[in-house]
DNA sequence: CTTTTTCTGTAGCATATTCTACACATTCAT
DNA sequence: ATGAATGTGTAGAATATGCTACAGAAAAAG
């Protein structure tokens, strides 16, 4: 199970979006908010050590890259979500997004497109 | 916007479960793991301070009640997914849900009714 | 070659989170 | 009334999280 820090998702987020490699100051100059160059080193640290990203050395600096895919890290969010309010149920999970957000007949008519798309797989 | 640590969420899921006024005693014997009733108890504290529940005395010994709404805490948790992974889009965050959880048609067609029951709100 | 700039690595600190240990208070049975 | 059982409160410790500070190495500029 995947379990990324607040710390560090802000961090994968500028990652998956760029999606190659990055140099820190790179990182830096997208990040949503200031961060020292320090705590966004200390933050490439843990992910480094916890496998989320590789490096690469190139000349004196390194280049970052994300390997934890967004999309497994994104499963294993929802998942613990339905785990705690619909006891491990997707289908509540989405049930209960429906039902609370307020979404226009175009979004729920994209939605029911897609949902087609996946009847009887 | 609600922020709930891992062990005050274990302790809320209790709560709202049961519905109603908990002694410690009872929230252990519900308690999905084995936790000593100190343990417990501190984090009943935590939630008391944060205003997540409320409790009132009966005779020597507390009995603890739910404050803040499951409902809320999921729309909170779930706006968080959606400002990660979409943008903060709700209709983003359902159906990348659509696309990845294996659905079965009978929990397809029923997501379609709730849909058409939120249609033209 | 020397100085300046840029990047890295390590150490240390502050706070949050979670749990344990122990002393004290209240109730209940005798 | 007195001892056992049960529940409470506080203090402290272990780990996680996030940041800062400073020394040293590599590259660039003169």
């Amino acid at each position: 199970m995947i379990n990324l820090t607040p710390g560090e998702i802000e961090v994968m987020r500028v990652l998956w979006e760029h999606g190659g490699e990055m140099s820190p100051p790179e990182i830096e100059a997208r990040f949503p908010r200031p961060i020292k160059n320090a705590a966004l080193r200390f933050q490439l640290k843990i992910l480094l050590e916890k496998g989320h990203v590789t490096r690469r050395r190139v000349g004196k600096a390194y280049f970052y890259k994300a390997v934890t895919p967004r999309q497994r890290t994104f499963k294993s969010m929802a998942r613990r979500m339905a785990d705690i309010f619909f006891g491990g149920s997707a289908a509540g999970l989405i049930a209960e997004l429906i039902k609370t957000e307020k979404l226009s007949d175009d979004e729920i008519r994209e939605l029911e497109n897609i949902a087609k798309g996946n009847t009887g797989q």
